[in-house]
DNA sequence: AGTACCACCTGACGGC
DNA sequence: TGCCGTCAGGTGGTAC
């Protein structure tokens, strides 16, 4: 589930819940999920310490440490973050957890164990090593046209590799190319300025917009896609069906008589 | 360079 | 009720 605007929602959940706040115990249920360090290493790191801000790159979250290292989550298909106080159980799916001053605490909880959760001493050299490109929102309309032009794949899968393009994933691939018109299976190379155009217009406008009402699909518009990925259903322009097709394995939605 | 396919995990759902 | 196949929104490796 989680791409950009989901993220984005989990980054200002956990800023809001444990920022600047004695972090007093680590619990890791789960240790499958810790990337390059340990139940202990983590422990070690973050006790005693506070986070002190938040950012994102893409999908990536990541929390700056007080001392100065990062702590770096990935939320797979997945992954979520579970504000809470301590005196509650853990989240049934939580794989880890932090215990801060106070009372609250904030869970990791992923049932697929998809995702991540690392320690990291550079953030800018983690992205290297990731082959993370820029944040999908600090895409301009120029940095769009020159990898419409140098992709020499289909748009769909322009949109959703995260070394292109970081934050879009299947689900807001589908959105864009549908609000955008254009045909997910058509060559990025082909597209004409006024495309590349809608294209960058409804990229950020998407993203935005998801972001602004929670990630919540329910509250989404019902002029969107998102609910209705079903094949066969009429499309929310009234121009034609739904239609579902697989694209690299995943299952992707597109309406043949408005996406060109 | 891009794509297809499998694998990683767990759970939900439909068919029998 | 239970077993089985299939599917799921992410990503990595490998083979083409």
């Amino acid at each position: 589930m989680p791409e950009l605007p989901d993220v984005e929602v989990f980054r200002r959940r956990l800023a809001h819940a444990s920022l600047h706040r004695l972090i007093e115990h680590t619990h890791v249920y789960d240790k499958s999920v810790l990337r390059d360090t340990t139940a202990h290493g983590l422990s070690q790191t973050l006790s005693g310490q506070s986070l002190e801000r938040t950012g994102r790159r893409g999908k990536q979250l990541w929390v700056g440490v007080s001392d100065g290292r990062f702590l770096v989550l990935h939320f797979g298909m997945t992954g979520f973050v579970a504000p809470g106080v301590v005196e509650d159980p853990p989240h049934k799916h939580a794989r880890v957890s932090l215990e801060f001053a106070g009372g609250r605490r904030v869970d990791f909880v992923d049932q697929r164990k998809l995702g991540f959760v690392t320690l990291i001493e550079d953030i800018d050299e983690h992205f290297r090593r990731e082959e993370l490109g820029p944040d999908a929102l600090d895409v301009s309309r120029s940095d769009l046209r020159e990898l419409c032009r140098s992709w020499r794949g289909g748009i769909k899968s322009l949109l959703m590799d995260q070394s292109t393009m970081a934050g879009v994933g299947n689900i807001y691939s589908d959105e864009i190319l549908f609000q955008a018109r254009l045909d997910p299976r058509r060559c990025s190379t082909d597209l004409d300025e006024a495309s590349v155009g809608r294209l960058h217009r409804r990229l950020h406008r998407v993203l935005t917009t998801a972001i602004d009402r929670h990630a919540d699909p329910a509250q989404l518009p019902a002029s969107w896609l998102i609910q209705r990925r079903v094949d066969g259903v009429p499309c929310p322009r009234g121009n034609g069906e739904v239609r579902h097709f697989r694209s690299g394995g995943r299952g992707a939605f597109f309406c043949p008589a408005c996406q060109r």
